[in-house]
DNA sequence: AACTATTTATAAGA
DNA sequence: TTCTTATAAATAGTT
């Protein structure tokens, strides 16, 4: 999938591999925020960067789904989760803010290019019009991922210091 | 990715649904492995099938690090942040959070001004227009959905009244 | 943080 | 369901 094949082993490099990381898990988030909404079905994923912070992203919800897989899936817990904490996610959930708030700021001026066409009402747009429409979608999807990936990964985090998440969820059938 | 391009909007038709579901299953779990790989992480997954069978994927295994993500404990008080900056910047996402929502507000006005409009033009380009008018509302609702989630709003109390929770003195790098 | 040359994933078809 | 294949999408290396 790129300018060369590569071997599914270790990146060596740390700049490569933290490259490689941010990108492949925007794309691992995309693919599962696709599956979920094509199938109408709940995901959940969790992954640690190199530098060891969590990253999540769910529909509907980390928790949910978690919870609804460990219920009917009880585990061996013996394990005490260890490794370092979490770093503050406050400058990432600003960071993120930001680029949501700039994505909406991109929106709004689609939106305007929008009503321009719409006043001037001219068949000749129409395919103009389509075009709008597509990357308006590809806009707003975009917006979506990224609120449920900032969602979890800021709020989730401290939701879980809690003494537990209390869920009850139903038995699920199996397929 | 396939013959022809797809709108990622739910599959109505249950078979095309499933065959979807299976297919892109195992690309979303051979990505998350090629990613625990590549970058030494881990990665939990969880996703819940049409039928609502669980299936799951982990390296080292999702209950490893479903726990590390839920009980990462708070930090063992060793450094401290700049709480009154930490406050701060929990006001200003506040702050941000409502500027978000009042241009979803907005952006609602617009929606129903389009809906007149509409009803001016002839029906060539209604279907389009109304395709984008949908497309957009949806994209409003499904923010305004998430920023007022139960879950959301818990987690921003938590935020607030707990603001030295997960923050640490030294700064966060960008992942 | 963008940009392509390529590889990879996958939608439709068999 | 599994395989095939034309095509869309992800991404490795580059600037």
């Amino acid at each position: 999938m790129g300018r060369r094949r590569i071997e599914i082993e270790s990146v060596k490099d740390p700049n490569i591999r933290q490259v490689t990381f941010s990108k492949r898990r925007k794309g691992l988030f995309k693919k599962a925020n696709e599956l979920s909404i094509l199938c109408g079905v709940e995901v959940a994923i969790v992954v640690f960067s190199p530098g060891n912070k969590p990253y999540s992203f769910g529909h509907p919800g980390v928790d949910v789904v978690a919870a609804k897989y460990l219920q009917e899936d009880p585990e061996p817990s013996d394990s005490e989760g260890d490794l370092s904490s979490d770093a503050s996610n406050m400058d990432e959930l600003n960071l993120e803010l930001d680029e949501v708030l700039a994505q909406i700021r991109e929106g709004e001026k689609q939106t305007e290019t929008y009503d321009e066409i719409l006043k001037q009402n001219d068949m000749t747009t129409l395919s103009d019009l389509e075009e709008l429409r597509d990357s308006y979608k590809e806009f707003h999807d975009g917006i979506k991922l990224r609120l449920s990936d900032l969602e979890i990964s800021e709020c989730m985090m401290l939701l879980a210091k809690e003494p537990v998440i209390g869920v009850k969820a139903k038995s699920a059938t199996r397929d």
